[in-house]
This record gives structure tokens, C-alpha cells and sequence, in this order.
DNA sequence: TGTTAGCACTCAATTGGGTCGAGTGCTAAC
DNA sequence: GTTAGCACTCGACCCAATTGAGTGCTAACA
């Protein structure tokens, strides 16, 4: 047996149906619903087939019949293939999210939420990753009379802040030589080379050894354990609007999976950093989300890394409609990262 | 009828079984598990005063009583008084915390993680606020060709930073210099005062104007929309636990709550800064929290600014151990950000 | 006068049977 | 190959009966 163009609609419509009402959809709504022009036997007998195929589920003899995983998968691929996908009006919804310039943290947590409010699942975004980036300028500012803050500017354009403290008294413009001198010495190395370059700057300026010590001392830190990067979640509580979670234990289990970022993270990243990948149920990986799906989309910023957006909702989501406002979310933060500088 | 010693002792055994077990307590219970030498039949005559006292309630005729808002009020009130709280041994759980130097936002959000792992309720912790912290150092570092960072220290240590354009080419030296002209006429102010500052200063540089007037627009946009407050929730899934919340309708009102950023801040942080509050029920004024309790304490920072911190439970929270967590962990926090200024 | 034992009463929760209805599979007719 | 018809299945829902924890009241007791 196999399948031919007529099961191919009956699935389809099995899945509209499904997606929309979430309650498992028999021969009779199929047939008059969605006018096939056949009876419900006929149907009946289709969707005999189909479920021997492994495109449906029944969940007990006498109900009707649900979508699996696989034919999720079907279904999406086809979508995806046939670009079916269009923006509706969802740009003119989105174009307030740009009103001033932000942090960046700001604009991921933030994003999270139009994208958790736009689709009413749950949104991750994650920052942005990727390849090491590279110091363009170190600058000591003083902030009391023994410590200066440290700000790193970086060629991705994000900066990282600590401060050191200061050993002698140092005025604002020693503060000033000694970060030229930094700045000259690692301007185009990453965080790892500048750990190999320091030591031996360190030596040739004797009268600083102090201060570069501790600089040296921070920029190990750094490496060794680079800052997480952020993870900002929004509409967690969608998902208790889905009769899939009607159940308390395992909503439980899914908010409190929501809240180790870092293990969401890395579900969230998934294995490859593909531009867009759609996870639907056991492919997920994951036993919490076994009825689960996710739809991820990746933006970069001007400095090439990589952050990726994600939304997860039950396995009758509406693919078409996450997969463009994913698309939509994805380039409108490409551009606004590696667009306007002032934006970080 | 007044309330007398024994009263108070059969109260005190209804409001801890209650918190314990969640289930309306009854007379039997009460003359057998905690042994007061009385019968089932006097505790009950007892009980029907304290109702009347308006003590405890009753959902229905046939069932047991539970503790009103006004009996978790005394319980709490007399056990603050009675200074009965100890620390336990949490102190050894928490010095794990201070592991490395963090962000501040860090320390935040890994404190909401370890109150609520602590507690097994919802934890919220508010970043500090307070009086207008004034400008200590006002430093450009350049960025790219035509942008800089721009990085404004202040005495509560805390640091903002956001890039403004340049127009023409400046190096270095020139930032510094005109760094150190806005440090010297800013220092000691606070934002607003700056912003009726700049200006005069404006008009009296001629060479820099372009550049001036971008730092005063930011400025004064800063002033407009200060960063609104950090605010970090941990512990959300935890609710679930109770059967309190075994209505997912309600789950769901309740977790949308925590979802809204703002709003929570404002209801953690209630009216006045006060440094320890219980409010229970509906002494809490927000809706959905008719049988929650919040419990909040301050920290503040060497700048004399104050943070919040706060757990939300049901009514029936173990209060005793959720003060004695939030004492121990105000006043870690509180030494974390007033003592080493290098760990902020 | 306060305490207790006993008893009737209440009412949520549980249990179990009965009905309903959506849905299937099968068969026979078209 | 399609359809109509029918028997069958099984969860959902409803309802009545039962259970049991708990109360309030009264009368007896110390």
C-alpha cells in the first residue's frame, strides 16, 4: 500500500482539524467539514490505511483518529518545500518593538515576549554565540580612588564590564596611558592569544605590574568561564491554556524544565546551529517534551555570531504560522544588530 | 468571649497542621495528634469560638476548619515578636553562592534561584533603587570609526553604558579629552541636574557641539525612562506543588502574573520600603492572590540604595523558615554589594 | 461550671450502574 | 471502487447510593 494524492488530503485535513480543535478528529467531520466529495466510509477506509502507515494514532478503538509525530513531520516538510508560508500583517504588529535603542539583553527579553504574545506558545531566545570575538579597545575608567572598571570593546560589538582594584594612587590620566598601551598590544587578539600576549608585557612594564597582574588575572577568569550567555523566556503560562496540559504534573514538569536555563539552552540550540530546523515530538529529544514541539530560527549579529529563537508549543501547533513569524522575528533582529551600531 | 491560653494553644496546633497538610483540620486531629488532654469534643466547642472570633473559617458544615487570614496574622505577628527563628544551618547552604565575582544582574537572578530551591516557593528579588545616584565619571571609548561607548559611573558603584554616533573622525586622545571636560563638569551632579548643566557647557565648547548634543539627548532620554528595575523570578513551578493550585485556571492566572515583569515588581515592592513585611491573603491587594502570602525583606547596597526580596506561597507557608531565609539572605546580599566593590 | 460521651445530622467525596453518542469495522449492495 | 447500514466499542456524562470525616447538641459526670 501506499500513499497517494486523496490520503495525502485526508491526512492534511485531519491535521487542520486536529491543530484546531485538538480533539481526536473521526471519518464523519472529515467528510462533511471538509467537502471531499466521499462518504465517511469511504474515509473510514482511508484512514484505516493511514493509520497502518504510521501517519495516525488512535488513542482507544472507539475514538477518533489523531496526527503522529511522522505525519507532523509530513506535514511541515511539505509547508517548508512549498513555501507556502506568507507574513500575513504580522510586520506592522512587530514594528513597534524598535522604538529606542536598548541593551541587548533588553531586546532578547523583549523579543521573547512579542514572539510568546504573537504565537501564544512559549518563546526562547537565546544571545548570540559564536566564534571568539576580538578585542578592539580595553579602556580603565576610575570609579572610586581604589578601583577602576574595566570595559572591553569587542569587534561583535559587545562589551564586557568588571572592575579591578588599584594599588597605588593613579590618576585618571595614568589610567588613560596604561589602557593605550593595553589597547595597542591586544587590539585584534582574542580573549585566549591576549592571555598568551600579557605575561610578556607584563615583564617590559615593570612600573604597572601590579595592575597588569590583575588584569592578566581577570582576563583568565574570562576564559575560563565565559558569562552564559542570556536565556530570556516568554509566555511559559501559554501553554497551560492547551487542554494537552490540563494536567498539573506535567505542566509542572515543563515550567520547571523552563526554568534550568541552561539545559533549555542547549535543547533550545539543538545540535548544529541550522538556520531552521522544526523538532516535532520524540524528535525533540527530550521526555519531557514528548507531546512537545519546536520550531527554531536563528539571527546573527555584524560580528558573525549566532543567536537563536525558538518556539515551543504542543505538537498541533500552527506550523505555518511560527515558522514565518520565527522567519519575521529572525531577520528583523539580524538587522537590528548588525544594522545600526548605536542599537547595542 | 475573649481569647485565652488554651485558645491559643489549639490554634496554634490547627495552623501548624494546616500549613503541614493542606486539608481542613477537625477536632479528632487535633485531641489526638497533638496531645492537649482534652477531648475531641471540648476542642470542638473551643473551635466554634475561634470561628466566631473569626479565627478560622469553614468551606462547609461537615468538614474541618482552616486558619482565616486574621489567625495567620497573629501566628506570624507572635512569632516575630517571640524572635522564635533561627537560622538553622542555611548559612552553610548559601556560602556556595559566592563563588566567583558576578554582575550584579547575576547575583540577582542567582539568589531568586536559591530562595525558591530553599524554600520550594516562588522567589522574586528586585535590583536596588533608591535616590538618584550622582555622576562620578563620564568616560567616551571609542567603538568603531563613527561610534562610541559611552560609560557613566556613579557613586552607587552602578555603571550604565549605551554607544552614541560621532560625527567626525576622532581619535583616542580627543575622546579623552573631551571625557575629562564633561567628567569635570558633571562630577558630583546628578542626572537631572546634569541636564540643566549641559547646555551652558554646550555653548561655551563651540569645536565639539554635534558631539555634546548627542550625549545631552541621551542623557536626558535616560532621565526620561530610567532602566526600569532588574527583576528576577525564581521557583515559578514550584506553586504547582501545592493543591492550591491544582486548578490549572488558576495556575495559569498566577503564572501570567509572574510573567508581568512590572506589575510584580510593583506588588513585591509594595507601598512603603519597609525592611520586613508579611502580607497574607488578601491583605496582599492583588486578586489573584487572595490566598497567597508574600513575604518581603530589603538589601542595600554602599550606595544607599535598596533592592527587595521576596517569596510568594500559599497561605499556609511555613513562615517561620521562609523569614529566617530571607533574613540570612538580605543581609548576605547586603554584604555582597556594600562590602567588595570588586564583586559588583 | 467545665469536660466528656454519645448520637443525630450534614455534606463532600467516592463508587457503581446506566445511558449517550461519537466513532469504528465489517458486510452487502450499488 | 464507493456507499449505506448495522453491530459493536468505549470514553464521557449523569445520577443515586454509600461512605466517612466532621460538626452541633444534649445529657451525664466530676
Amino acid at each position: 500500500m501506499e500513499m497517494d494524492e486523496r490520503k495525502m488530503r485526508i491526512l492534511q485535513a485531519i491535521i487542520d482539524d486536529y491543530i484546531l480543535t485538538g480533539v481526536p478528529v473521526g471519518s464523519r467531520t472529515i467528510s462533511k467539514k471538509y467537502d471531499m466529495g466521499l462518504s465517511s466510509a469511504t474515509i473510514r477506509n482511508e484512514m484505516s490505511d493511514l493509520e497502518e502507515l504510521g501517519y495516525l494514532d488512535q488513542p482507544h478503538v472507539s475514538a477518533g483518529r489523531i496526527p503522529s509525530a511522522k505525519a507532523y513531520r509530513l506535514y511541515v516538510d511539505s509547508l517548508l518545500k512549498a513555501g507556502k508560508i506568507q507574513d500575513d500583517r504580522i510586520d506592522t504588529i512587530s514594528s513597534h518593538f524598535f522604538g529606542r535603542a536598548h541593551q541587548m539583553e533588553d531586546v532578547i527579553d523583549h523579543a521573547a515576549k512579542v514572539i510568546s504574545s504573537l504565537t501564544r506558545y512559549t518563546a526562547v531566545v537565546l544571545s548570540p554565540r559564536g566564534k571568539m570575538p576580538k578585542i578592539q579597545t580595553v579602556q580603565l575608567v576610575p570609579v572610586s580612588r581604589d578601583a577602576a572598571l574595566v570595559v572591553i570593546v569587542t569587534d561583535t560589538g559587545i562589551v564586557r564590564d568588571s572592575t579591578i582594584r588599584l594599588s597605588g594612587d593613579m590618576d585618571s590620566d595614568t589610567l588613560y596611558t596604561i589602557s593605550r598601551a593595553i589597547t595597542e598590544a591586544l587590539s585584534g587578539h582574542t580573549l585566549t592569544e591576549s592571555c598568551e600576549i600579557l605575561p610578556g608585557m607584563i615583564s617590559r612594564m615593570q612600573e604597572n605590574e601590579a595592575l597588569l597582574q590583575r588584569f592578566y588575572g581577570m582576563l583568565n577568569d574570562r576564559r575560563a568561564s565565559p558569562r552564559q550567555p542570556h536565556v530570556a523566556v516568554g509566555g511559559t503560562s501559554n501553554m497551560l491554556s492547551y487542554p494537552e496540559y490540563n494536567d498539573v504534573e506535567k505542566a509542572r514538569n515543563f515550567l520547571s524544565l523552563m526554568e534550568t536555563r541552561d539545559r533549555l539552552a542547549s535543547i533550545i540550540r539543538g545540535n548544529g546551529e541550522m538556520a531552521f530546523t522544526v523538532r516535532i515530538g520524540p524528535e525533540t529529544g527530550v521526555p519531557e517534551m514528548a507531546d512537545c514541539s519546536i520550531v527554531t530560527a536563528t539571527y546573527s549579529t555584524g560580528g558573525g555570531q549566532q543567536g537563536t529563537i525558538g518556539v515551543i508549543g504542543p505538537t498541533r501547533m500552527q506550523y505555518s504560522r511560527v515558522i514565518s513569524i520565527l522567519n519575521m522575528m529572525g531577520s528583523q533582529l539580524t538587522d537590528l544588530f548588525s544594522g545600526g551600531d548605536d542599537a547595542e
